[in-house]
DNA sequence: CGCATTTACTGTCATTTGGCAGGCACTGTG
DNA sequence: CACAGTGCCTGCCAAATGACAGTAAATGCG
């Protein structure tokens, strides 16, 4: 498997050229995972600046109440990453659990620090990466408080059809919040 | 009004020290608001890094059905921003509006820009703002799926009593995800 | 293969929440 | 003062969702 996807991904940000897309990748390690295999525990504190370029993720955490929620899934040509963990170094809330066989390139913190610090075009992409998850935090929050359960089913549908391949009814439902009860009847409708 | 406050706040990360805190100080301007106020009107490109001295924001969008939804509110002592407008400098989907009369110092973006790629100590300041704030959101959103909407209310309550001085119920029934008639009767309660 | 486990669906009933309308108190204005 | 405007609360009913239990199909494993 070679950078070839890492490369351009660096590169679609239009900052970032191809000399210096191939030098930022260049620390950038192999990382595969199997199916169910966890890449964070919580608890533990991330290490993982990730580039998916095959296979699917969910993040989940464990509510006061026990019960497993899921709060994002990661497709590949993404970055997975847990930002409060990574770039805090405080022992992890969440869980990354690989929903299929996973390949990617990986960086520690260290390792990307040196060149969040070193290369100004790689401080814009990662600022840019944490910008737009956070845009899309609260587009999501957005969804949660104006739309209805099967509106929010309908809008992942439509906007990640090739999610539904990987996910089981109850994990997106804890996802759009919601029980697998529910889920399943507004599946049904 | 000096710029004690933003020294400290700056140096409450433990990163930077007084001297870095006071060259990092230098470029940032005086700003006020009336109660009222918008500090960004949603459709522009926000320009302001704003330190909160003193006074209460709320930012807040139009839903699809044109309902206003508050969702954040800022308190003094911290930052006033809207990440994904000021980053990408693209137009905002949000408007932000002084709730009292408000005091601040503030940074456009090329000055937040020069400070950031200039001075490693603003760089991870800057990160870490991203991120608390991401960890905040991924947390309000987890209580969204996990509580009730009186449970949200109490914990709102209990984490920010002051708060409630200075914002309408309908400003927190939206920000909540309910309705103010739902919010009237959880406050009876 | 047989068996246990997990997953998805469904029915019934209780609870939560929204929609709507009305009432009361407060505020600013001529 | 009279008046309109606004914010907050409340009553009534409908819709959405949760809780629980049971079933059937799919899956994993010895």
């Amino acid at each position: 498997m070679s950078k070839q996807q890492l490369h351009q991904f660096l590169q679609s940000t239009g900052r970032i050229g191809a000399a210096d897309a191939a030098a930022i990748a260049e620390p950038f390690v192999a990382k595969t995972l199997a199916r169910g295999e966890l890449l964070l525990r919580q608890g533990q504190v991330s290490n993982d600046y990730l580039f998916l370029d095959a296979g699917w993720l969910r993040a989940f955490v464990l509510s006061p109440a026990g019960q497993e929620v899921s709060t994002t899934f990661y497709q590949p040509g993404r970055m997975v990453l847990e930002p409060a963990s990574f770039f805090t170094r405080a022992p992890a809330q969440e869980n990354i659990q690989a929903l299929t066989d996973c390949a990617g390139w990986c960086l520690t913190f260290q390792q990307f620090n040196e060149l969040f610090h070193a290369r100004p075009e790689f401080r814009e992409f990662g600022r840019g990466l944490l910008v737009h998850g956070f845009a899309n935090l609260k587009a999501r929050m957005l969804e949660m408080v104006t739309l209805t359960a099967a509106e929010r089913y309908a809008q992942l549908l439509r906007t990640s059809p090739a999610l539904m391949q990987h996910v089981s009814v109850r994990h997106l439902a804890s996802y759009l919040g919601i029980t697998d009860t529910s889920l399943s009847r507004i599946r049904k409708g």
